[in-house]
DNA sequence: CGTACCAACTGAAACGATTCAAAGACATAT
DNA sequence: ATATGTCTTTGAATCGTTTCAGTTGGTACG
């Protein structure tokens, strides 16, 4: 029927030039008070909407932003994706989110679709290795801000957390609770990850007679969690580690889960449990897990502002923002054994 | 530099007609092997990369699919979300997805955007009244499908769960161990909260001697549920319900929190409690959160068919798909009192 | 009265893809 | 040699905006 009605639809309604229809929507102060009115008249009245492909074709770039996190289901990412959200909408600008699931591959596509979309940027929390990629889009006038990674400064923003730091807090307190034989879960692979097993190793290496085994998890959930949560439950007494560091929350209450089941393990008193990035079900979790926080709000904040500085430096200069992580400790660490 | 290179730039590369590089990108079959090598080099060697918003213009319709819900920080929805994501990635579609957090004029700001991005069509969880906007959408070529609200079939499809059954099921299980004072908590003016309270109204309803109250939250998140969860510690054991039903997860966790502070409390004895969603961290509560299941991958992947059948007909045949839910005992309600 | 200036408005030219009628090239059949 | 058909390629027209040089009409000033 109507379909859509375009700026030079208007413009015959209002009898006015297509001109004047764009001025009363992007300058209205150039345009007289009566027909300003007649022109948002005829815009009521055919039901008028601006078709942003064309506005974008003519401007050459996009109001969008595009964000490609590592895993939206996990509330780390969720609240940093809304902060950054809120941000750009106050610059008048949208998030796209895009989930690479950790896969080198899909992060690869999304980073083609915002390509093709010409976004004004590009916030990225990578797998793979990225920073080729990363050139030639700033080449294209693409810039991009690594996020949740620490980036060289003189190629590239980012904003980050001190993961090795947050690692080292962990272990630390795992430590100073009398714990000596630690296990550290995850999949090093993920660079924050490796940090953050390079930082625990750190406070391991600092007492005499601690050590700690990595566990290798297949992925960064709750499932990978419980599956290596059952593997520690077979071992037995024995062989079980009198702490474990998660290096994300949503592991630690996979493999609380399968301790608990056990009613014969104990949190804390057998084995003390720490996460990573104090997601808001850590607090109501069965035992309430101890984690190391980062500031969500302010990493996303943070992004964006990075991200508007590369805009307005055509790109040239690169600031690199670290975060420090907190300690929040709750019964999952509690007291000491000794 | 380089700055992008057009289709343009790449015919003159390759020495040949702009409509030929199309076809190369659009119907390769079209073109012979010789010039289409020819072509596909001069593309790696422009690094030239299609410019959505000039295709879409000239398409007069976007590859994007708009998504609005009324929390993405909840587990729930962004299960969905990843469930019609996936769906519409099988069919060479994007989907973008807006956080109305429950505020109509966000909810609306959002149908703006997508409207003018004139995305493929809408998936809406809907806040306000939007049967009058959603006929104008339609009007204009923009299929709705509501999602997680049933819709009268003749004007709009939908995909839902049996929200009063869910009601029924949770306050029924409530009953059947014994409980007689509930509370139902929940902020009512969201419909799919109002329906699951009629449904729960309706089980007491069959129970001589039982009753229900209503505790209104200021939202639907675990913040929101811990407030109401220190009214009721507040109120003593007298004051106190023997259930409470909480029309989703986020907020009996919240509750939980509250009552379990409180160690004279005890889940299930004093107070039983359930929530609705079964979202991933109902199972790790301190007190394993007994909860409605919906099946969000089912709904997530109907939408993105509903959608597509609506495009196919052109808008004029709607469908209303209705899932059931499943009651989920975990340990917040096992054993009876009595 | 002539000149300058200003605000308000006009309308054609981009932006970069897709589409499509038409032309070209070549082989086969008559 | 001509006609017919198939396969490939061409390039102008189009989508709906924004932009900008240019026109118009009116007011102020000397």
């Amino acid at each position: 029927m109507s379909q859509t009605a375009s700026i030079k639809d208007v413009a015959t309604h209002a009898k006015v030039a297509v001109g004047t229809v764009s001025n009363v929507l992007n300058y209205p102060d150039r345009v007289s008070q009566r027909t300003k009115e007649r022109v948002l008249n005829s815009i009521a009245e055919l039901g008028f909407v601006r078709n942003d492909a064309a506005r974008q074709l003519r401007a050459g770039q996009s109001r969008t932003i595009g964000l490609i996190v590592l895993d939206v289901g996990n509330p780390f990412f969720s609240s940093v994706a809304r902060a950054a959200e809120d941000a750009a909408a106050a610059l008048g600008s949208v998030v796209l989110v895009g989930d690479s699931g950790q896969d080198a591959s899909r992060e690869a596509h999304y980073m083609d679709l915002f390509q093709e979309q010409r976004v004004q940027g590009l916030l990225l929390s990578p797998v793979g290795d990225v920073a080729e990629r990363i050139r030639t889009l700033r080449e294209r006038g693409v810039p991009t801000v690594l996020l949740d990674q620490l980036a060289d400064e003189d190629h590239c923003s980012s904003v980050s957390v001190d993961d090795e730091g947050g690692g080292y807090l962990a272990a630390r307190h795992l430590l100073d609770i009398g714990r000596r034989r630690l296990a550290f879960v995850g999949s090093p692979t993920i660079r924050q990850v490796a940090h953050r097993l390079k930082g625990a190793q750190r406070a391991v290496g600092e007492v005499e007679g601690a050590d700690m085994e990595v566990l290798d998890s297949a992925g960064q959930t709750v499932l990978a969690g419980r599956q290596v949560g059952n593997a520690l439950v077979e071992r037995g007494p024995a062989g079980r580690p009198d702490a474990v560091f998660c290096s994300n929350d949503l592991l630690a209450l996979g493999v609380m889960q399968s301790l608990a089941m056990l009613r014969t393990i104990r949190i804390p008193e057998d084995v003390a449990l720490i996460g990573y990035d104090d997601i808001d079900f850590a607090i109501s979790a069965v035992v309430p897990l101890s984690s190391i926080r980062q500031p969500t709000e302010a990493l996303g904040r943070t992004a964006i502002e990075l991200l508007n500085e590369e805009q307005e430096s055509g790109g040239t200069k690169h600031r690199a923002v670290v975060f420090t992580p907190e300690l929040v400790v709750r019964e999952s660490t509690a007291g000491s054994r000794s």
